[in-house]
Formats: C-alpha cells, sequence, structure tokens
DNA sequence: TTTATATTTTAGATTAGTCTAAAAATATTA
DNA sequence: TAATATTTTTAGACTAATCTAAAATATAAA
C-alpha cells in the first residue's frame, strides 16, 4: 500500500515521461511536484526499491509496469470524479481539481467501477480529457489546437491549461466543450483569431487562448 | 489542517466522551485506535496544544468547541457518504464502511453541502444512524433495543453492532431498515424473541440479536 | 579541452506518528 | 494503610517525507 505522496510522484513521472516522451530528469519532476530536487532524488531511489520505476542515477526514471498501472488509475479516479462533481454535483469545471486531487486517493476498485457504471461510462472528463480504462489504456481522439486548424468550422473538444483563469475567461464568451466555432478572420500580425461562437456572438481569440484549446473538425 | 490521524483520534475521543458521558481516558482511546497508550498519551498533548481538546494529565480528555466541530463534521461526512454509496452506488449496508471511512477525510465544505442535496438531506444513514447537521447537531429518535421493548408490534430503525457479520446475518432473514416485526413469543429462558418479519415469515431472535436492533412502536 | 554552469545526489537536520520499555502516578485490596 | 496492580506518562528509537547546504557529475561554452 502506497502513500499518497508515492501515488502523486507516480503520477507525475508519468506526466512527465509523457509529455517528453523519455525518462523524467529530477527537475522536472521537482517541478511537478513543488518539491526541491533533493527530495525527488530520495523518493525517486524508495519508487526504484519497490519496484515502481526504473532508475538509473544521473539517467531519469521511467515507469515500471506497475508503475504505471497506479498511475493510470489514479488518472482514471481523478477524471471519473470530475465527471460525477460537475454532472451529478453540479460543480463547474474550474471548480473540480482540488477536490478530485484528494478524491482520486480513495482505494476501493469496486467503488471506481461503479462510480463508472452509475456515470455512464464516460469516455471524456469535464476538460475534453479521455478517461483511461480499467486497463490504463486512453481513447484516441483527432483533435488538434485551435491555432494550428485550417479548417472553416470546428467544435471545441478540449481544453491544453486548466487553470480557474483560463476556465472562467471561456465561461465568459460561452466557450466550452462542444461549442462550435466558425474562423471569420485571422490575423497574421498576432496570431490572433476573430471567430463566431456557436453563430450567437463573436470575438476575438488571442494566440495564448487558441494555442490551449482543442477542437476537430465539425 | 489537520492529518487525517489527528482527525480520526478526535473522532475517537468523541466516540469515548460520547459513550460514556465524561472524560475519555487514555486506554479507552488507544483500544478505539487500535494503538499503544504511550501514542495516544503523545497525540494528545498536541491535540491540547492546539486547542482541540482539554486535557490534564493523568485526568483524561474531553473535545474543545472547535475539536467538536470536526468530530462531528466527520461524521456526518462519513454518514453522507454512507447514503451515497448504498443509495446511488448499490453497496449494501455491510460494505459501506470501510470505503466511508476514507471518504470521510476529503476536505471541501461545498462538496459536503452538495452532496447532501443530492442526496435529498437524509436525516439517517444505511445502518439507522443520525446524520448531524452542518452545526453538529443530531436528530434525536424515540428508540429502544428490541430486547428492552415491550410492545406487541415494531419497526426496525437501526443497529447498534455495525460489523460485516451481524449484518449479512440480519440480510439472510430480511431483517432491515423499516422492517415491521410481530413479537409472537418471548422466551424467559435466554432471552429470546419468537418474532414475524414483515407478515412474511417468522424466526427466533436470540438476545444477542434483539440486544442490538433498535426498533420503535409502530 | 579546459572552464563555467547547470543538474543531480548525498549528508545532516526536522517533524509527524509510531513503537517498546521503563518510570511515575493512581486505584485497588488485603 | 501498606502492598499490589493498573493506568498513564516519559524516554529513546524508528520510518517517511521533507528541507538546506554541500559535494559530485554532466553539459555547454569559450
Amino acid at each position: 500500500m502506497l502513500t499518497q505522496t508515492e501515488e502523486n510522484y507516480l503520477k507525475a513521472i508519468f506526466k512527465v515521461t509523457e509529455r517528453q516522451d523519455s525518462p523524467a530528469n529530477t527537475n522536472a519532476i521537482a517541478t511537478e511536484m513543488k518539491t526541491s530536487a533533493a527530495s525527488v532524488s530520495d523518493m525517486i531511489s524508495r519508487l526504484d526499491k519497490k519496484q515502481l520505476v526504473h532508475y538509473e542515477k544521473w539517467k531519469g526514471v521511467t515507469l515500471s509496469g506497475e508503475g504505471r498501472k497506479i498511475a493510470t488509475d489514479l488518472i482514471r479516479k481523478h477524471r471519473l470524479w470530475e465527471v460525477f462533481l460537475t454532472e451529478k454535483l453540479q460543480f463547474s469545471w474550474d471548480e473540480v481539481h482540488p477536490i478530485a486531487e484528494q478524491l482520486e486517493h480513495i482505494h476501493s476498485d469496486e467503488l471506481v467501477s461503479r462510480l463508472d457504471a452509475f456515470l455512464g461510462h464516460p469516455k471524456y472528463d469535464p476538460h475534453g480529457d479521455p478517461i483511461p480504462d480499467e486497463n490504463g489504456n486512453f481513447a484516441y481522439r483527432k483533435q488538434v489546437l485551435l491555432s494550428e486548424f485550417d479548417g472553416k468550422e470546428a467544435v471545441i473538444v478540449g481544453v491544453d491549461e486548466h487553470t480557474t483563469q483560463f476556465l472562467q475567461y471561456l465561461d465568459q464568451f460561452g466557450i466550452g466543450l462542444g461549442i462550435k466555432l466558425i474562423i471569420l478572420e485571422k490575423y497574421g500580425y498576432d496570431g490572433s483569431l476573430k471567430v463566431s461562437i456557436n453563430n450567437q456572438r463573436e470575438h476575438v481569440l488571442s494566440q495564448k487562448v487558441t494555442q490551449n484549446l482543442f477542437v476537430k473538425k465539425v
């Protein structure tokens, strides 16, 4: 049985290694965990001793099969709880993260499987992130950042940034998952985009915004 | 912010002091927490320093106002989650305790209040225990142990023992909350009771059982 | 290819929670 | 009321997780 801290380290290592598709270096994990490189170094040795990671000094760290299973289970639980919080308890998408961060550490396979069924086996969380299945497999979806999108009509399927500020900013303009955007104009100078939002209003999205919205063709 | 262990100690102190209506002694808490008297002594000093309990060496311990609030909040959360698990996820009443034991430590007042609303503001948990309100007040109900009941018809409103074995034993005979019992015969010799269960079948309940069932007059 | 810089690891200290063993205080009983 | 038993506290040690500071190693730049 792992401590919550150990579980969080595994999640952090998963995140970093997935992002860069290579072993995670100590500093990257330290940043992710908001702690010192020394603490990370220490913890990694311990996780290595427990066979949850593969680790060679100075060479970075990757998850073992067992470590990866635990990490994807945590992500599965986190995202399922986020669905519960929004769908059943009417929380908004910018409020759910810190609560799910706690709920993901509840240990009960039966609970997860029943929760999944109760929610109707959702495939995506309230931010559009895929919910891995019980074997740790993520659904794949053709998606692209709005900033890279080259069509005319797009539908929003996810956000890359999860901060409260960003999500509330989007709310302000009625932008959320499933919303249809029609690209009206591209301003090459600053990379901003004039769009029509659900055929209801028009707005100019800065590059900072378009680089954080995932869309797919209608 | 308290650790889960500290929270569990507060709950244990609440339980013991309520049960005996006097300061909790070290040993009783140790038994409740399944740990040594030395550890308890140590922890109590720390809780005292944090003003969560009133403590005088050799004289036992009681909860402070703040300590009591935290303890009743934990009980509130525990019982609400138990309702969620049975009502929404179809867990049976003998399975919910260990999961609720984890869920009670999730910190979010908003979550508790929304969960309460989602469940329809339940007053009792699946074992018939009252759910304290947000101020720590417990609903009072006229109830008596079946072994002390002197009428003819009774309805089951709660159980005193919460073990899996006992609850599953009751399931076997269709005994649960809301079930009507008609007392058919009392055997003075061993204190056992012949009853009719919901007018469907008859069964003889041992004293051990009747001392663990709360009932009220129909 | 040596020097400077950045990264990573080790060393040593700290806090929380636990333990066992022993000491101190209280309660019981003869 | 003195001896005995029980309860409670203290002392000292251990593990987990963290920190800062310093040492070791790797990488980049001149």
